[in-house]
DNA sequence: TACGGAAGTC
DNA sequence: GACTTCCGTA
């Protein structure tokens, strides 16, 4: 069946093997696909047309019924094995030939890659076959493999492309083996296998033969890889040992090596005898089959086993990376001792530029972002000899997830912020901070926002819109310095809707806690507040609030100006009682009720009689004064008997006018008394308590003015003390 | 005719 | 992992 010059791909028998397939135990279907391009018989059927690699599908139906039959698959049919041919488009081992119906390509680059990791891609610069299609036409040079590109220089594959005459008899052999395993007989025999051997002879046959394949060219029969002399290979492998496949038929020097060294698969790794001994079975098979790029091959220092490494890992990058790690080892704020272990990397200073974004961001989110930031930081830095190395890497979509985009590349940035200034800044908002977690504890409500001037909401709503980063940014910024107070104050104090306000004060936790408990300045309007008048109003607050209390009413009613009020009265005014009148005050008013006292106060003194004075019996106007008045009625009166009394004694003292002085005196008196009475409905004329009282002075009638001036002052001192009733 | 997602099989 | 099977879409 076949004719010796249909000999073509030095297909090495591993190739054929399942063994050979990665991750598989069963035959591939490129594999599969190369063997039938390899075979005469099914050119009819599957052949090598137009560029290097490319075959065409003459017969989808036929292909696929192959295939099935070679898997098992009776149901197999064109459009299921082209979904599989599909799938090589991702993995880069085969493509499409667009505008050409069931035309395929096959990428020799990944192939080879794949089963010939060990070869060093990168030097050669000796022209192998070009990837000719099936049909080598010339001589050797026509098939300069890469006709430009170094890289692609030497990549066996090319062997591939002279679909012909490439393959070793036995490789077909073993190929049609593979093929047939599940046949039926429809597919290949394997009268090949018992044929088999002879690869020397194969290699004679093909020499002769003139190279099989279609076009029949031996030409690239003779191309030698340059890397791949099988004496290289040898040496490298250990053994000298020429498996069937692969001694040249010119002999061991040449670096002409016959037909295998040019095919994709000149070693086989895979013990047996296609040049099992020469690779140790790990090696090509177990890499995966995804070629590393459909470009043309860029050798890769990194990945040439060649070259015996496969990272770079540079001391430059891992500078930067610790580095990073430093940074954001700062910004968490750790201890710097984590880099004694590495005390020649300099730890970037943390100066941050004017605002100081770090300052808010939550201590978390700068974790994050600083540890991610590092971390990504340092794994960018290695990305580079990885990238490298991934570059060349098998498989593209596994090799660059995210190629560039390190989307924490940014936090790098954020981690090399010095986030000194901020931290203090950040302390100089404890008070807010506290509160707010105090708040948070308290059943105040937790958004007032509303209110706030808005760099407190907006910031948070910035916060979580935006990337974090940017958004604490803006706000500390904006917020810097008094802008931080600000908003932190404003928040606090915005409980204005309904909550109670609450003046923290920051100078003790415990305060704080009892400020939340008493503290209830509700209502007071966030505008007016000031930052200022909160740190500074805070302790009279806190002192009025301990006797303020929760009385909620009180407060409510000052609601409007009460923290001016407050502001003003507990600041400026420690109640300036008027001067007479502070004893008593000060007695009364402490204990009594707490706010009113203080607006009272500037007031006026006197009034706190009404509000304290029971509503009269008689229910006149005047009733409520009545009780007070008659006090002063009785001093007056006390007064101008003193005066009379003096008069008329010097006067008596002449004469006698005593009935006529208490005439006068009843009459004042009555007059007094009709204040009185008019608010105590008691009658007109006397006021019981009042004769009493002047009785009581009166007695000591001849007395002098000094004595009556003592009096009364004496009396004064007492009205005061009795102005309540 | 070709593509590619989804689910399933081995 | 490498398909196989189905299917919707272009």
């Amino acid at each position: 069946m076949k004719t010796p010059g249909d000999s073509g791909f030095a297909f090495p028998e591993w190739a054929y093997k399942p063994e050979s397939s990665p991750g598989s135990r069963q035959i591939q279907l490129w594999h599969f696909i190369l063997e039938l391009l390899r075979k005469e018989e099914y050119h009819d059927v599957i052949a090598w047309q137009g560029d290097y690699g490319e075959f065409v599908i003459k017969d989808p139906d036929e292909v696929a019924r192959l295939w099935g039959a070679r898997k098992c698959k009776p149901q197999m049919n064109y459009d299921k094995l082209s979904r599989a041919l599909r799938y090589y488009y991702n993995k880069r081992i085969l493509h499409k030939t667009k505008g050409k119906r069931f035309t395929y390509k096959f990428n020799f680059n990944k192939l080879v890659l794949v089963n010939y990791p060990f070869i060093d891609m990168g030097s050669s610069g000796s022209s192998v076959p070009q990837s000719a299609p099936p049909v080598p036409t010339g001589a050797g040079t026509h098939f300069r493999f890469p006709p430009s590109t170094p890289s692609e220089v030497l990549s066996p594959n090319e062997d591939l492309r002279s679909p012909g005459g490439m393959f070793s008899s036995v490789a077909r052999r073993i190929g049609r083996g593979s093929v047939s395993d599940c046949s039926d007989g429809t597919s290949v025999n394997s009268e090949v296998e018992e044929g088999n051997t002879g690869v020397g002879e194969e290699r004679g046959e093909r020499g002769v033969s003139g190279g099989g394949g279609p076009g029949g060219g031996g030409g690239y029969r003779s191309i030698i890889h340059p890397r791949l002399s099988h004496e290289t290979l040898f040496r490298m492998y250990g053994g000298p040992g020429n498996p069937a496949g692969h001694h040249g038929s010119r002999g061991p020097t040449g670096h002409r090596i016959h037909q295998e060294p040019l095919s994709p698969f000149p070693v086989s790794p895979l013990p047996g005898p296609g040049g099992a001994n020469l690779l140790a079975p790990p090696l090509s098979p177990a890499l995966s089959m995804t070629p590393t790029s459909h470009l043309p091959y860029t050798p890769s220092p990194t990945l040439s086993p060649m070259l015996g490494s496969h990272f770079s890992f540079n001391p430059e990058d891992m500078k930067r990376y610790l580095q990073a790690h430093t940074q954001s080892v700062y910004n968490y704020g750790l201890s710097p001792r984590a880099f004694l272990q590495y005390p020649n990397i300099v730890i970037p200073q943390p100066h941050r530029p004017a605002a100081d974004k770090a300052a808010e961001r939550g201590a978390a989110e700068r974790a994050e972002r600083a540890a991610a930031g590092g971390e990504r930081g340092g794994d960018r830095h290695h990305h580079p000899s990885l990238a490298h190395s991934a570059h060349h890497h098998p498989r593209p979509h596994s090799a660059h997830p995210h190629p560039h985009s390190h989307p924490m590349h940014h936090s790098l940035h954020l981690g090399e912020e010095p986030p000194h200034m901020s931290p203090f800044k950040f302390k100089l908002q404890p008070p807010p901070l506290g509160r707010k977690q105090r708040e948070g504890q308290s059943q105040s409500k937790p958004r007032q926002s509303s209110l706030s001037s808005g760099s407190g909401s907006g910031s948070m709503s910035s916060t979580s819109g935006l990337g974090s980063s940017l958004s604490f940014g803006s706000d500390l910024s904006s917020a810097s310095g008094s802008g931080v107070i600000s908003a932190s104050s404003s928040t606090q104090s915005l409980n204005s809707a309904g909550l109670p306000k609450i003046k923290v004060e920051p100078i003790s936790d415990i305060e704080s806690e009892e400020e939340v408990e008493v503290t209830d300045i509700s209502d007071e309007d966030p505008d007016e507040r000031d930052e200022e008048f909160q740190l500074f109003s805070s302790r009279h607050l806190r002192a009025a609030e301990h006797h303020h209390l929760a009385n909620g009413s009180a407060t409510n009613q000052h609601q409007p100006h009460a923290d001016e009020d407050l502001d003003e009265d507990v600041f400026k005014a420690p109640a300036p009682p008027p001067p007479g009148l502070m004893p008593f005050f000060t007695s009364q008013h402490i204990h009594s009720n707490a706010l009113r006292p203080l607006p009272t106060l500037k007031s006026e003194p006197v009034e706190p009689g009404e509000s304290t004075t029971p509503p009269s019996q008689t229910g006149s106007a005047g009733a409520t004064q009545t009780k007070c008045i008659p006090l002063k009625l009785r001093f007056k009166r006390r007064w101008s008997e003193d005066q009379r009394m003096e008069a008329s004694q010097e006067e008596s003292d002449d004469k006698k006018v005593r009935p006529e002085e208490d005439r006068e005196r009843g009459r004042q008196s009555n007059g007094c008394t009709e204040m009185e009475e008019d608010g105590t409905g008691s009658g007109e004329g006397d006021s019981p308590p009042p004769l009493t009282y002047e009785g009581s002075l009166a007695t000591p009638l001849p007395s002098h003015r000094r004595v009556s001036a003592e009096l009364h002052r004496a009396t004064a001192q007492l009205s005061l003390e009795n102005k309540d009733c």
